[in-house]
DNA sequence: AGTTTTCCTGATTTGATACTCAAAAATCAG
DNA sequence: CTGATTTTTGAGTATCAAATCAGGAAAACT
């Protein structure tokens, strides 16, 4: 193994481990776990079948390593959040809401990640939870309660709003082919994107309707 | 072949079809297409695995027989609905948004499976939309579309209405397992189900914000 | 009851996929 | 350049799930 310091160029065996990841990341946030296979993407990323288990021993691992390189977006977040520490706790929770639903754009795999395994359930997206996404979500949940305890935001379980939040990005990034199937709408556009993220973000806030007037109990 | 008239005890066969179908939407819903086995389909119907395929052909069409077991639930929907069809649009979108999110929870297969095919994609999703879902989705964008042009909902694609009330189903339906992973929140009880049918209807009509004040820009 | 038809099953085939391993090829240190 | 080390691979194994089929059980019919 090279002794040579920090700053050395990628031995051939980390390039091809990030080539793998890279291509494993696609295809597991497009097609979900279990539609995935050694060969798919040992024949996106031009190696052979062994050398993703001489890299990565199992489709979990890989699976993991895959996940990880997902950590990057998530502390870019913090990072942008972390800089408006002092405003109102409603002002930081808009923030982050919009961070949340911009980077579920810019990084269309971790919403879909999300989405599918927190659909599915099971250890993966425990993991998840304890590796990726557990400090994201205490933290939008802490900011929820600080906002309702101002008196800024109607009392709800806070928790829900990241759920609520996750699942508005997964409306318009997670639901795409359902909106190309049903309406023949296609929501990768720029364009697109803007308005949509606009869309969620008013639903959530504002509401959509143009009066105020109350829901009606009528159907329950 | 029984030539006695349309009212009939069900012949054996078509129990087991029954039996058979009920089992295998369970299923699907709950687990996707690819993680259910037709011998877990066939354990569960007390059947063998042969007897799947006596009735349904292959996978693919058992899969396309569950999911018309719940054309009933959509045409409760439509008749329920057709009862307030000289209301005025806004008064008709608003029922049908709450009956959309009543029926989601009550039959929670049929969310599941909409959001689960909506994000893969592909044969099964077009067909859900062409067999089960389309009448529904168009009269929703038509009804959001009327109360656009009435002035009663914000300006926005009416289609998103549908994907967005979808998405917010599904922040609590679907993504059950992801409130029990990161919260420990069951929302699988009768209290948690009315409160959080209020949360996002309350969202989508009205917003969350205690206040009325605008989006900050900041961040964009 | 006897006969025909429908229904169900065990055993088997076929196909796909994760994973292993010995050996070849590429890379790297001195 | 040379030998040691890392990396890659082709070929193969094991496992699991879908689909088939011929024969027998059950039901329906007369």
């Amino acid at each position: 193994m090279s002794k040579s310091a920090t700053v050395v160029a990628l031995g051939k065996g980390e390039r091809t481990a990030a080539k793998i990841r890279e291509v494993a990341l696609d295809q597991f946030s497009r097609l979900g776990f279990e539609r995935v296979t050694m060969g798919g993407i040992a024949a996106a990323a031009e190696v052979s079948q062994a050398t993703l288990h001489y890299h990565f021993q199992d489709k979990d691992q890989l699976w993991r390593s895959a996940m990880l390189e997902l950590s990057a977006v998530i502390s870019e977040e913090e990072r942008l959040l972390s800089a408006a520490r002092d405003a109102p706790p409603i002002a930081q929770l808009r923030m982050a809401m919009r961070l949340f639903l911009q980077i579920s754009w810019r990084h269309p795999a971790l919403g879909r990640i999300v989405a599918l395994e927190g659909m599915a359930g099971g250890e993966r997206l425990d993991w998840l939870n304890q590796h990726l996404l557990g400090p994201r979500n205490r933290r939008l949940v802490d900011l929820a309660r600080k906002a309702m305890d101002a008196g800024d935001l109607k009392p709800f379980p806070p928790e829900m709003l990241v759920v609520t939040l996750q699942a508005g990005a997964a409306g318009v990034i997670n639901l795409a082919p359902l909106m190309r199937s049903a309406f023949g709408i296609d929501p990768d556009t720029e364009a697109g994107r803007a308005a949509h993220e606009d869309l969620i973000l008013n639903a959530l806030v504002q509401g959509l309707l143009a009066d105020r007037s109350e829901i009606p109990e009528e159907t329950r």
